[in-house]
DNA sequence: GCCATATGGATTGCATACAATATCCAGATT
DNA sequence: AATCTGGATATTGTATGCAATCCATATGGC
């Protein structure tokens, strides 16, 4: 079912990868007709896309003069990282107490298969998305769907300087080593001491963003 | 500046109306066609608008068979109530002690207009707007904007229900005493019985909604 | 020299027209 | 009788082309 694709949600999941991927820096100009000939389609479905992709928070219209990629500001981003905290600690409470075995041995599967891509080679691309399927997997037994997609949201908002993050400061190592913390005092039930250990993952996150943006700040 | 508005931009925003004004009841189709000759435009600008709500949770695509209302579970109206206390209370906590008196005679004025507006007669329509015009008020000294726009789409997502919860129950009397009320906490700086005001006030609308929405099930 | 205004060029926003897809219903098959 | 197949129909999804708008540069008045 619902196996189709429409070519304006292609390029979107594209552009939203190239964007978060940080091919588009700064507040660079997403032409409508260049993107059209990228992708081999009409402006229609290119315009679809950054609507889609504006509402995500991604890039901004100014009319008639077209799309940019959005710049969060430093503020903008603690604060992101802050409202994770809020919801995220918010979510692991109420899911822990329903979490299952095969909740469990599938959180851990997901971290067995970090492990195979760390191993392999630098497959940063994909790392964010594994990131994120480890937490999802943590979070999704609260039975809170609607809480988990503006977690959803918040991630795909911050996503591109996440991934800025690890590419720099190279600590893709200690996240792995808390989400391992992670899950065992979830497999505990330890509610309290698990969120304020997924409190500090997300603030510590938090500071390397800003402190690697506020040194690109002052050599620029 | 920046005050043209695009075609679509200005379909979105009236039909955001009609939908919370609750025109369109249940899961009904809205279909580009009848829409774009409603507001004598082609169907592009209609898609367009209907993406944008599509991505506010309003309603739903499915692939070649058009553009649905959302139709959210009592389960869900629930799970966005209690998102809405987490993060207004969190809002409020941090706008308190930022006050300044030009902020809270701003509110105070918001309020009076409130009043003048429910003796006119009944002015339901635009009572939402004065409510959420209310709280932000409030929220606004906080300088979180990220936090107050994800809360202006949770009021957005539910909004369809608090008006029929309004129009059913009529407690907007009720609710206009618990804005007084918790605008004077906020003025003596009590940021924890404001906040618990504020939790009792969001959390009192959701159990009227889910009790109107429980009746009508079973009516149905 | 400086500010207001007009004009050219580039890009978007939209209307029209066509192509692709899902659904429905009739008819055949088991 | 129930299920499956296939074509007709309605509706969406997209391409093309044109009109509207913004920005930059040049021009004229003071």
């Amino acid at each position: 079912m619902a196996t189709f694709k429409t070519r304006a949600q292609y390029v979107a999941d594209d552009l939203r990868e190239r964007i978060l991927g940080g091919e588009f820096k700064g507040g660079s100009q997403l032409r409508q007709d260049a993107l059209a000939r990228d992708y081999d389609v009409s402006r229609i479905p290119v315009r679809e896309a950054l609507l889609t992709l504006e509402s995500e928070g991604l890039v901004e219209f100014h009319a008639h003069r077209g799309a940019f990629t959005t710049e969060l500001s430093v503020a903008a981003i603690r604060e992101l990282f802050d409202l994770r905290v809020l919801l995220e600690t918010y979510v692991l409470r109420h899911a822990i107490p329903n979490l299952t075995a095969a909740d469990l041995d599938h959180a851990g599967s997901v971290l067995r298969q970090y492990d195979a891509a760390l191993d392999s080679g630098s497959q940063i691309d994909n790392w964010s998305d594994y990131n994120f399927a480890f937490h999802h997997a943590l979070y999704a037994p609260s039975g809170l769907p609607e809480t988990l997609a503006m977690i959803g949201q918040l991630n795909t908002k911050s996503g591109r300087y996440i991934r800025m993050q690890l590419v720099y400061t190279r600590e893709i190592e200690k996240a792995e080593l808390e989400h391992r913390e992670l899950l065992e005092l979830a497999r505990q039930g330890d509610v309290d001491k698990a969120c304020r250990l997924l409190e500090s993952h997300i603030k510590d996150a938090a500071e390397g963003i800003a402190a690697v943006l506020e040194k690109n700040l002052r050599s620029a």
